[in-house]
RNA sequence: GCGGGCUUAGCUCAGUGGUAGAGCGUUCCCUUGACAUGGGAGAGGUCAGAGGUUCGACCCCUCUAGCCCGCACCA
């Protein structure tokens, strides 16, 4: 017997607990013999990381899709993992480090650290996992994958390291020396992905700098970084530019006009380029190579020296720093520039460089300025462009196929609008550095001779044998130091957690997967990449579709952080609500294309829907109705029975068909609306009097009706709601007789069984059970008054009809008596049901104020509604150019609310004046 | 600056070239034997604004206003 309510958290980690002992989720589980495959790949979670609602609305729609084609019979994968998360993982055992007061990373070295780093992994990194079993995602967990490996030899260390050698040889992995955005706290390379730009009130400093030759004339620079200017090697102003033209003349002539820059004393040339905007500030820009993108290319154009200022942690190195000292006299004004600055960090260098340049006056002005300023997403800090060698992967060359995968359909974006994003990025795509100056992650498979030279491989010894041959005799090689971006591992995700570069039967029957589901906030950082490196190494772009859902967002629209403190923990709402309620809130949310705002209301409600079912499953039980059994529905005879099975085979094919369509809000809606709307509140209801009647034909097939209905909705509703439905599944009998015990793997409903007279049939009496309510509400009859009502003008059908369900009238309506006339008594109030003319007397029961009140409401309702549509029919071009179908539909509509007016207004004149 | 999205009931959101819908909230009634985490009945909307296309526009097009989100960016 059920429990009198519901009690999720006693139950689900029972049920999940039998899932698994029953290895439920294991790929290709309960699936039909030469089923089609349908695979899923985790976005896999930070290791670092705890469920989030994000996690939460992106797993519970993957579920629902995998349970759903589990249930359908096809081979099943849903592949989990999780991700190493470099520098997150990284500084979350730094910071652990620095609070035992235990030795730093560099005191304690790359192999201790590295061991400290997967003893903190093997603790802490499950956590998520388990989070996401509460949710019931029904990964095959035995499956579980891990973007590092323990050692090189393990398989995903070797498909990274394949992938590196790989793309290497076929010259898409290159060494270059550029700048890169450079995070000073964290001491790393980081991708363009990873920089945030943050708007940031500072000053825009306008510098004079000295024409050389020209006593007293300047050249006006403004910088917002004003310590870079040690760092100078030009001026530029635009060829266009009046104001410069002699500089620009000079420049042309191969003579540049030459500017002595204060503090350092280099003598610098005014060029021309493009670059430097005549309409902006002075017009002339002081250029940095070494330390800003767009010097750095204007620096190219005009081969102009690029002077590092900077160690990694970016503080100023002037004395030891031969490219700086360079060319210098050593004048006193240098050395008390070297003396003030050297070693100096570049904020504190900001003020003084400042303070000295006031000094000597040679500060035209300072205007209080707003830019964005580059941070580095995991460090918060300043950014700061940094000229180093570091390995880059030709991301152009790879996004030519991952553009056409696209561009032909191979893969589609869901919504579409997705593929513009996509596109975008793709085309103007950059190279994309992946070295990382960690110790965490994939170790870069290059070795350098002692002159620099690189030799990739996938092991040292081949590298040495490749040294030998390339040198002529053995050579000591040193291994790069350097760890690969995350990323890059994330990319082969979808074929490298089935195994390759091994060529296993899972490869071979779950790639390429069929749908991936994301937030768009990752499709650069990891779709794209996966894009291309599944058709680089696979030949194939790694799944069909891929499905962009919203952020989460708060209650008020903003998003969830931390620093905002509006971060609703889902697993909270799992303990108060149920994981079933969450999951069904997140499904009814998802609407295509927008974001996510989960009101708590919101899940109240659903863990009400469950409440409902509950209660609905045990009406089941206590009324004997046998749940999963085998029935057909055709040999059912009763109408209302006829009438729920039609229901509920429609309610099936358009959960269906939404699923199909990434409409989860849909699906969601339609199961929701036919077993509460349907199925409890009219189904139920319905055959309360056959079940509590007389034993014999009619109580028994209602009883199989309702349990085998139940069976379906359960089925029906599993995806979304896999805990309760499971559930009661295992409780309701005959549990014990079922060929399947696990309704996870039991079969998708599939009747095709349609009754349109029963439907019709049914649809006419709930609307007359309506109708007589609203009347009975609107005229203040007390609602458990027991009432006659008369029936007029009713057609033989109406007629069978009554006779037929005049249980459920009397005790839904509660209608004690059904008479039929051949007229309308006069003093009743009347209800319209088609031909017929329903009539409640008044015998003291009706308001009659209030009845005058409602039929002169209904009335003026529909002469406005007639009013309207004489106006469409009344337009000739109306007639002349609307199909035939819509104008015979509106005269419908006109005969319809004429004959209810007539109706209307003889039940009015019926009515005693009072 | 470029691109995308949004604006429909008090709130959160669906929606279709031809009667404007749901959930929550709200009002009234109901301790009826599955369920008060419930049942029944209501109220509530110039579909942001202005034009255009159309027989007909909440829907398609243009503009305007407001809000949101990406991407890029000026020293």
């Amino acid at each position: 017997m059920l429990e009198k309510t519901y009690d999720a958290a006693a139950i689900e980690p029972r049920i999940a607990a039998e899932w698994e002992r029953a290895g439920a989720f294991k790929a290709g589980a309960g699936a039909k013999p030469d089923a089609p495959s349908f695979s899923v790949v985790i976005p896999p979670p930070n290791v670092t990381g705890s469920l989030h609602m994000g996690h939460a609305l992106n797993n519970t729609l993957q579920d629902i899709l995998v349970r759903y084609h589990r249930m359908k019979g096809d081979a099943v994968l849903w592949q989990p993992g999780t991700d190493h998360a470099g520098i997150a993982t990284q500084m979350v055992v730094e910071r652990q480090l620095m609070e035992r007061q235990q030795p730093g990373r560099r005191a304690m070295g790359r192999e201790k650290f590295l061991e400290t780093v997967w003893k903190w992994r093997d603790e802490s990194g499950g956590t998520i996992i388990r989070q996401l079993k509460r949710l019931g995602a029904s990964c095959d967990w035995s499956r579980e994958r891990f973007t590092l490996g323990r050692t090189e030899s393990d398989q995903m260390s070797r498909a990274v390291i394949k992938a590196f050698v790989d793309l290497h040889r076929d010259g898409l992995i290159y060494r270059d020396k550029r700048l890169v955005n450079w995070d000073p706290k964290l001491q790393t390379a980081i991708s363009d992905l990873e920089v945030q730009q943050v708007e940031v009130k500072g000053s825009l400093w306008h510098f004079r700098y000295p024409i050389e030759g020209e006593e007293g004339r300047f050249i006006v620079v403004a910088t917002t970084r004003p310590e870079t200017m040690l760092g100078d090697t030009a001026v530029a102003v635009n060829p266009e530019d009046e104001r410069y033209a002699d500089f620009v003349a000079a420049h042309r002539a191969g003579k540049p006009v030459m500017v002595r820059l204060p503090l350092v004393g280099r003598l610098i040339p005014i060029v021309a380029d493009e670059y430097p905007d005549p309409e902006a500030g002075s017009g002339a820009v002081k250029i940095t190579p070494a330390h800003d993108f767009n010097d750095f290319e204007v620096g190219r154009r005009h081969n102009l020296p690029k002077i590092n200022l900077y160690d990694a942690e970016s503080n100023l190195v002037l004395r030891a720093n031969p490219d700086f000292l360079a060319g210098l006299a050593p004048t006193p004004e240098l050395e008390a520039t070297i003396a003030a600055l050297d070693g100096m960090d570049r904020f504190n260098a900001r003020k003084r460089v400042v303070a000295m340049l006031e000094e000597r006056g040679l500060i035209e002005k300072i205007e209080p300025y707003t830019h964005t300023v580059p941070h580095g997403d995991r460090s918060a800090v300043p950014i700061e462009p940094f000229l180093t060698d570091q390995w880059y992967v030709d991301a152009k060359k790879m996004a030519v196929p991952a553009l056409a995968a696209v561009r032909d359909g191979t893969t589609q974006f869901v919504p579409r609008n997705w593929e513009k994003t996509y596109f975008d990025w793709m085309e103007n795509i950059q190279p994309w550095c992946i070295s990382r100056q960690l110790w965490w992650g994939h170790q870069i498979p290059a070795w350098y001779g002692p002159d620099g030279k690189a030799f990739v491989a996938t092991e040292a010894a081949e590298a040495e044998r490749a040294a030998a041959q390339h040198y002529g005799k053995p050579t000591a090689l040193k291994r790069d130091e350097d760890v690969l971006d995350t990323w890059f591992s994330s990319g082969l995700w979808p074929f490298s957690t089935l195994g390759w570069p091994d060529e296993t039967p899972e490869l071979a029957r779950y790639y390429p997967t069929a749908t991936l589901v994301t937030g768009f906030d990752i499709i650069f950082f990891w779709v794209a990449r996966m894009m291309m490196m599944g058709l680089h190494f696979m030949g194939e772009a790694p799944f069909s579709e891929v499905y962009i859902h919203g952020i989460v967002r708060d209650e008020r629209g903003a998003k969830m952080s931390k620093t905002k403190g509006n971060v609703v923990d889902p697993l909270d709402l799992i303990d108060e609500y149920g994981a079933d309620a969450l999951r069904f809130t997140m499904a009814s949310l998802a609407t295509p294309g927008r974001d996510v705002k989960p009101a708590r209301a919101r899940i109240e409600g659903y863990r009400n829907f469950a409440t409902k079912l509950w209660q609905a499953s045990r009406f089941c039980e206590l009324n004997e109705c046998p749940v999963g059994v085998p029935f057909e529905p055709e040999t059912a005879k009763e109408t209302v029975n006829r009438w729920i099975l039609t229901e509920a085979n429609r309610a099936v094919a358009a959960v269906e068909a939404a699923i199909g369509a990434f409409r989860f809000d849909e699906a969601a809606g339609t199961a929701y609306r036919f077993v509460w709307n349907t199925y409890c509140d009219w189904y139920l209801e319905l055959i309360k009097p056959t079940l509590g009647g007389p034993e014999g034909e009619a109580k028994t097939e209602t009883r199989r009706t309702a349990g085998w209905v139940l069976g379906e909705i359960l089925r029906l509703l599993h995806p979304f709601m896999p805990f309760i439905t499971e559930e009661i599944w295992a409780k309701l009998p005959p549990a014990s007789a079922r060929p399947l015990p696990l309704l996870a793997i039991s079969p998708w409903p599939d009747s095709g069984f349609e009754d349109r007279a029963a439907a019709a049939e049914i649809n006419w009496l709930i609307r007359l059970v309506e109708e007589v309510r609203s009347v009975r509400a609107e005229t203040n009859i007390p609602a458990g008054a027991q009432i006659p009502v008369v029936v007029s003008d009713a057609s033989a059908e109406t007629r069978e009809r009554l006779a037929r369900h005049q249980a459920a009238i009397a005790r839904l309506a509660r209608v004690n008596e059904v008479q039929l006339a051949k007229s309308a008594p006069s003093g009743s109030a009347q209800i319209v049901i088609g031909e017929a003319i329903v009539s409640i007397p008044l015998a003291g029961l009706i308001d009659l104020g209030a009845e005058r009140a409602r039929l002169a409401k209904e009335t003026d309702r529909l002469t406005k509604e007639i009013g309207k549509l004489d106006a469409k029919l009344g337009n000739p071009e109306f007639v002349a150019k609307a199909p035939e179908e819509v104008v015979e539909e509106q005269r419908e509509r006109r005969e319809d609310a004429a004959l209810r007016i007539d109706r209307m207004q003889a039940a009015l004149a019926r009515l005693p004046s009072s």
